[in-house]
DNA sequence: TGCTTTTAGGACTCAAAAGTCCTATATTAT
DNA sequence: ATAATATAGGACTTTTGAGTCCTAAAAGCA
């Protein structure tokens, strides 16, 4: 029913992350999603800027569900979640080979001005991501220091990862970001109190 | 002789900040030019293209003017100097009321992947700031714990700013930066050793 | 003063890309 | 079987925006 539905928002987050969404006609998506004529794409979606709308909460959804995985595994600690999960965006990254990255941080710079509708979603996920660091860290809290705030250090870790991705897209080079991605773990340690360790 | 030729730059500028570069048309730059007639334009510039990577050379030197004057002041101990030019980073982004921030921002996410001539501009501008950064990390060697590797540091440093600068337009709340420009230097901090300071 | 070059402006061409119309083939239900 | 509906496709219209052509007014120079 709605497979190709789904094709056309698969196709065009893949091409979204590629070229970014100004560059990426609609004639393109028609391509990659493999169908002809474009009434065809306008049966399923109202129009451009409604797909783009659609893509940014898909991928939402995803990256929200990929770091729930990691940052909500009740069998580790608290603190080694988190590094779970730079780890596993470093492995995003990499995956894609640099090229593309998460569809997410090239979308976000770009849309966000476009549209009030589009950068109140893309904040949405920020906030969201932000959220779930936050409450682990306030999970975590006997083991961190009492200056550590974990609003604060959620937000932090979240801009220092985007900031790491694009840096990383830009050159090119993966190693960018786990060398970015091991800083930052050794920040959180910086934030542990080591009474309760030993 | 090349007056007009600054103004053009000038709102360009402006414009690509705000919208970026595919949404922002040569009209619109004509029209905040306060020029009319597009040959007009194309008098100064061979291209929107050559005029996007004058642009982007352009506010590279403004940043490095910016940040050289902060980083290399010799009145103030390295690391004092990086601290300050935290804060000016912060200052900027406060100033233009998180709207449009610095124009670099946008525009490296945006046009990196359009062009590989544009990409390596862009890149060139980060590592200007790291290589800054890094000499001056360099300088302070003696300051920093041993595992302290500069060039990380200062990558590190660079990408944090970046993604916060960016988490603080999307939220237009500049408080977000600052926020996040207290944990950095809080970071620095746990660089240096004990030892030199008492 | 007359000649050349720079600066300026309006009207146009051309291409790309968003969105519409109208027709055809499956699919499903009665 | 047939009417209704969902799926598909091609050809068209319209808009937008990059880039060109051709003319006019200043500004320097002889």
């Amino acid at each position: 029913m709605t497979a190709r539905r789904l094709q056309i928002l698969d196709a065009a987050a893949e091409l979204l992350g590629e070229k970014g969404y100004a560059r990426t006609s609609v004639d393109d998506i028609i391509e990659r999603a493999g169908l002809s004529g474009k009434s065809h794409f306008y049966h399923y979606f109202k129009s451009k800027e409604e797909l783009g709308y659609e893509v940014i909460g898909r991928q939402f959804d995803l990256m929200a569900d990929r770091g729930a995985t990691v940052l909500r595994d009740e069998s580790l600690a608290p603190l080694d979640r988190l590094a779970g999960f730079i780890d596993s965006v470093v492995a995003l990254q990499a995956e894609n080979g640099g090229k593309g990255g998460s569809p997410f941080g090239t979308l976000s710079a770009e849309m966000a001005d476009k549209d009030e509708r589009f950068r109140l979603r893309i904040a949405q996920v920020f906030r969201g991501w932000s959220a779930q660091i936050q409450a682990l860290l306030d999970e975590a809290h006997d083991q961190l220091t009492d200056d550590a705030d974990p609003q604060r250090l959620a937000r932090f870790i979240v801009a220092t990862l985007e900031g790491a991705t694009q840096m990383a897209r830009l050159k090119r080079d993966p190693t960018v970001l786990s060398g970015i991605a091991l800083d930052l773990k050794r920040f959180i340690s910086t934030n542990q109190r080591r009474t309760e360790t030993a």
